[in-house]
Parts: C-alpha cells; sequence; structure tokens
DNA sequence: GACCGTTTTTTGATCGATCAAATTTCGTTT
DNA sequence: AAACGAAATTTGATCGATCAAAAAACGGTC
C-alpha cells in the first residue's frame, strides 16, 4: 500500500493474510466468520485505518444511504424554524441510523421534478421526504412511478379521507394544540376566549381553528363566540383586539400564531388590561421573549416517526429500504405555559 | 436493455451505434466530439431517458461533487437562524454548482472528527464547511492532515492576526453592522447613545460593542458614554434601561441583539418615551414585528463567497477542488431601518 | 493516390467494493 | 481413517462510469 493513499478492503485482505470477501463479511456479515479470523481481520482494520469507501460500496449495493429533503424557500406552509429544526432532527436521528441527509433546493415544481428524476436516475437517495403536499401531488405520482420510497412531513389539506392519503404522511395536530390552549384558558380564564387567525381559509388555518371551536362551540353556543381575523402583521392584530377590549367582552385570545398573539398581547398591555391571557402558536423566540404562551411544535417527533415509516423501528437493520404502507400520523404539539 | 431498468452509458452507446467513451465524452467533453456524432448521442440519449450514474462517476472520479456540513445543536456563536438561512443559500448555490449539501450532525468534538475521519477515508465530501471555530481547532488540523479543503464561516475569536488565521474563512462584520446603527442614531436622536450588551466577554459581543465605540468614542471621550450590560433576557434588558431613562441620559440604545432591543424598546414605550430608537441585532422576526430597527445579518452572501473560496469564481468548471488559499473576507450587515 | 499530421473514435484497464458460485476446511459419524 | 454435510474461505464476475493509450478516419499536400 502505498503511503498516503487510503487503504482499500485489498489491502487489509493482503495485511490480514485472508482474502477480499473475508474482510468484507467480517464488516456487513460477521457471523459467517469464524471468531479468530475476525480477530485478525479486525487487528488489520486498526492498523491501517481503513474504512470502507463508500461510493465503491454503493455503486456495488445500489443503495445510496442517503435521504433525499427539499429544503423550502421561505414561503407558506411548513417552512422557516419549523422545518429547519425538522432537518436537525433528521439530521441527527439518520446519523444514528448510518444513513446521510442530503439537500436540494427548487424554486420551482418542474425543477424539483428534474431534481427527482435525478435523483432516480442517479440513484442518489434510497428514500425521500416531501414537506408540503398539496392534494394530487405531481412529485407524488413521479415518486412512486419511479419506484422510490418517499414520505410526507404535513397531509394534504382539502383531503376528507386521511386514511387514504395514498402515501404515509405525518403531521402536526394543530387542531389538538389549540384545544389545549382553550381547554387552559377556560380554566385560568373563563369562558369568553376569542380566536384570533388569518382572514382567509388555508389548511393549517382552519386545523386550528377547529380546535378552539371544538371546546368552545359546544359551550358558547357557535354564533355567538367571537371569532376575529387579521392578517399577518402585528399591527393589524392589535387594532382588531384593541376593539373587542373596549366592549369588554373577552377575558383570553387564541391565535394561529406567535405575531398574532404579541398583536394580541400589546393591545391587552396598552389597555391596562394584562389579566387577558393570550397563547401564540409555534412558540418562537419573540412570544418566548415577551412571556406569551405558545402552542410548541415538535418537529423532532416528527423527524423520528417519519424516519421510522421509512426505515421501519430502530434497530432494525435493513438491506432494501420497503416500500412503506401508506398510513399517517398525527404529532401532537405540547402547550407551553409562560 | 431490460425495460423497468435505468439506461446505462452502454445502452446509449448501443442505441446511437458508437462506444461508451464517446458518448462519455458527448457529456463530459463535447470539443472532442464531431458535431454530427454528439447529435445521434443526445438522440439517443433523449430516447432512453438516460441519466450518468453518479456512484460510479464518482468512484471513478475520485470526487463526490458533496460539500459537507456541520449541523450545530443550538448554542452559542453561528446558530440558529443564521446557521439555517446560510444553510439555505448554499444549498441553493450548490445546486447551481452541480454541488450538493451533505448534512451531519455531531454532539462532541470527538464525534465530529470521527464523523470527518469518515469523510475522508469514504471520499464522501470534496470539502466541508466548519462553523464556530475556535483558535487552534483540532477540526481544522485534522482536515488540513486529511487534505480535505475546507473554510469556516466564522473567524476565531482571539486571535490577533486576521491575516494568518491560517485557513480560508468568511465571517459576518458585527463592528461594521453596530457602526452603521450608531451613525444612523447619531443623526437622528443625537448624541447620547448607549450600548447594551452580554455581561461577559464573547467575541461576537466585543465585536458588536468596538462598533459602537469606534463612532462614539472619540466624541463622548470614552469614560462618559454609558455601556449597559445584561444577560440574554428580556425583563432584565428592560429593567437596566429603565432606570437609565428616568435619569434622562440617554435618546438611543445599540443592542447586541434582538432580545436586548426588545427589552429596551418596551421599557421606552412604557416609560413614554417612544422617541427613544433602539436598534437590534439579527434581525428577527420579533424586532420586525414590533417594528424595532435591526441589523441583519447576510448569511446568503457569506454562502456566496464561501463557495467561491472553496470552489473558484461562479461558472468555473473545475476538475478537482483546489485547496483554498488562506484569507479572510468579512462581510458587512445591513440595517434594516424601521 | 500515397504520405503525414490531426482529429475522432474505440479498446482495455481501473476505481473499490459486494454478489454468486466454487473451493477448501472443519467437525461428526460410521 | 474414509465419508459426509455444514461451515468457512476464496475466486471470478459485476456495478457504471472515466482514464489512458491504441486504432481508425479525416483533411491537406505533393
Amino acid at each position: 500500500m502505498v503511503p498516503g493513499k487510503v487503504a482499500t478492503i485489498e489491502d487489509v485482505a493482503r495485511a490480514a493474510g485472508v482474502s477480499r470477501q473475508t474482510v468484507s463479511n467480517v464488516i456487513n456479515a460477521p457471523s459467517k466468520v469464524r471468531e479468530a479470523t475476525q480477530q485478525k481481520v479486525h487487528a488489520a482494520i486498526e492498523a491501517l485505518g481503513y474504512s470502507p469507501n463508500a461510493m465503491a460500496r454503493r455503486l456495488r449495493t445500489q443503495r445510496s444511504s442517503t435521504i433525499g429533503v427539499r429544503l423550502d424557500a421561505f414561503s407558506g406552509g411548513i417552512s422557516g424554524v419549523v422545518l429547519d429544526r425538522f432537518v436537525h432532527a433528521l439530521t441527527e436521528h439518520a446519523s444514528t441510523r448510518g444513513l446521510r441527509v442530503l439537500l436540494y433546493a427548487a424554486r420551482t415544481m418542474d425543477e424539483e421534478l428534474r431534481h427527482i428524476n435525478d435523483f432516480a436516475d442517479g440513484g442518489e437517495v434510497d428514500a425521500i421526504i416531501l414537506t408540503n403536499t398539496p392534494p394530487k401531488d405531481p412529485r407524488a405520482a413521479l415518486l412512486r412511478e419511479r419506484a422510490i420510497p418517499f414520505a410526507a412531513f404535513g397531509r394534504p389539506w382539502g383531503v376528507e379521507d386521511l386514511e387514504n392519503i395514498g402515501h404515509p404522511w405525518v403531521d402536526i395536530d394543530g387542531a389538538a394544540g389549540t384545544r389545549a390552549a382553550t381547554a387552559y384558558l377556560l380554566e385560568r380564564v373563563g369562558e369568553r376566549i376569542a380566536f384570533l387567525g388569518w382572514p382567509s381559509d388555508s389548511g393549517t388555518g382552519d386545523d386550528r381553528e377547529r380546535g378552539w371551536r371544538e371546546i368552545i362551540g359546544p359551550r358558547a353556543g357557535d354564533p355567538s363566540a367571537p371569532r376575529l381575523v387579521s392578517a399577518e402583521s402585528v399591527t393589524e392584530a392589535q387594532a382588531k383586539v384593541r376593539s373587542l377590549l373596549r366592549d369588554n367582552t373577552i377575558d383570553g385570545i387564541i391565535c394561529a400564531t406567535d405575531v398574532h398573539a404579541i398583536g394580541a398581547h400589546l393591545a391587552a398591555v396598552r389597555a391596562g388590561r394584562s389579566d387577558v391571557q393570550t397563547v401564540g402558536f409555534d412558540n418562537t423566540a419573540a412570544a418566548e421573549a415577551l412571556g406569551i404562551s405558545s402552542v410548541e411544535q415538535l418537529p423532532e417527533v416528527v423527524a423520528t416517526a417519519i424516519l421510522e415509516m421509512l426505515m421501519g423501528p430502530e434497530g432494525t437493520k435493513i438491506s432494501r429500504p420497503p416500500t412503506p404502507t401508506p398510513a399517517g400520523r398525527l404529532v401532537e404539539p405540547k402547550l407551553i405555559i409562560r
């Protein structure tokens, strides 16, 4: 072995006085090799500092041990901090399974489809994780066609039948989050709890509103429960809440996001009504800094769940990743009280 | 070619009636192939939907076209949103250069060194980007030893001689950010500008304070310039600023972070001194929501710069990434006025 | 049209591992 | 000690591309 170059399996075999295949077996199927031989081989591996060449192995096995993740530009749906924390967690978990996380960027759907095709042709990834899947996602169709296992972070909105999405998914249960938040405020400030959310319909928004309605609706009688809307801006939220506080009709506000909550909170404080409790959603640094309670999504849990779906339970050694069976899972978020 | 399987270079060659190597040349060195032949080959590529197998190519060329990035857990130094935006930007730029970004996680230095060794042995990455490099970083030493090109996001703190770091780096010029912020406040509210930062010495903190001192020092005479400190909490910052406002000695506050700025801002508002201007650092969503001016770091610019250092200017086709020459670059952040 | 220097194309070897099958070694049994 | 089946090990082929060198085709000159 030439010094300065990295050792190959051949070098190890020669050093240990065995054949290539035996070295390979020591690494990949130790049960096939006698104890004494294993020792010899391990000694040689240590001595030469050998570690298998990833590319050669992947070429031969046709497996890349890599999971592709699209890194969305900041936009609607799952993005920003939640996505980034998800990627963080995914990277850590993947690493314990000997998997790698490969990022790719795409500005348009076409570009992403091209990426997926390239991945399929080039054998770059063993599986792909999608985010923000609309109903009838063309990426899902392509991935199925190209026989690449995949799962989604987020359920497609507007699909009635959660049981039959057609591909595996994991999502955060927004309704459960606002349910918990509403139940908490109910106990703390009483029944006069408003909801502050986006003006237009959106899957995420509707989901979060639903949790509030499920608790408040049966009590207050549906039509009387105050529902506010505002665009995604602190000042607008502030204005809406201010007028509501003048009438003295509410004691608590459940918000679709922390930005809404900051507006509501400031309005309350400035109106001298610090007793009015606000709960936000996303548990951002801003909410933490201002001491506003918030519903914390748990992208880390999503990462674990999605990996299990794709690759089987932790500890399993899988030769070929199985095509995951379509099924969904909702992760319950956690209410952070401040 | 068997239906269901992806086409290989061999299939294309057969279909086009040429040899493997000619197909390879059409893809990698078209100038060596006659125009008419190129057409034939391209037609065959189209017809078969061929795209080269990445693993085979990498095994042969011994290049992975992949850049490794350590994804730090949330902690001091570069992390959180800045790091995530950096990774975002890096992914997008890398993609236009035909490079991929591979993430890896490590909890300890040892674990990271092991990763680096594995990368070197396995030929997984062509280059690595480090973050949060201390002086005498053992990772830097190992990477040099293993001859893996690398660059750092962030300069090692406490090193006097920025010219001789020993490895290439790109960092955000915190002092320039606070300089700009201070100059702005100077014009807007006058000379009575305080600085609010961390209590203990830290590279980042000192850097940001320096920018303020460089502007204020020469004017006010160094000792008289009010310098506040507080831990990283909104309420503590609020308290410090409140007492300063009582004495009516300041009209503006430069802060080391947005969290400090939020505290300062709230203290000013509650003291009825909305005229006191606050400038934060990091331009987080919270500062935006509250309408606080802030210094925006530009991790996207850092990403571009670091890629250029590692791989040469955009558009260059490089067969083997050159070992980058040690040099540093400071990226000037941008003051966002609200 | 034979000769020569380029340009274009093809052939054989190689990257470093695993798969599949052949071969050798081993422990039992008769 | 020969025979046998199981366990351990080795050998040859292969994954799909690029490199290096050899061979063929081409264009121009005399």
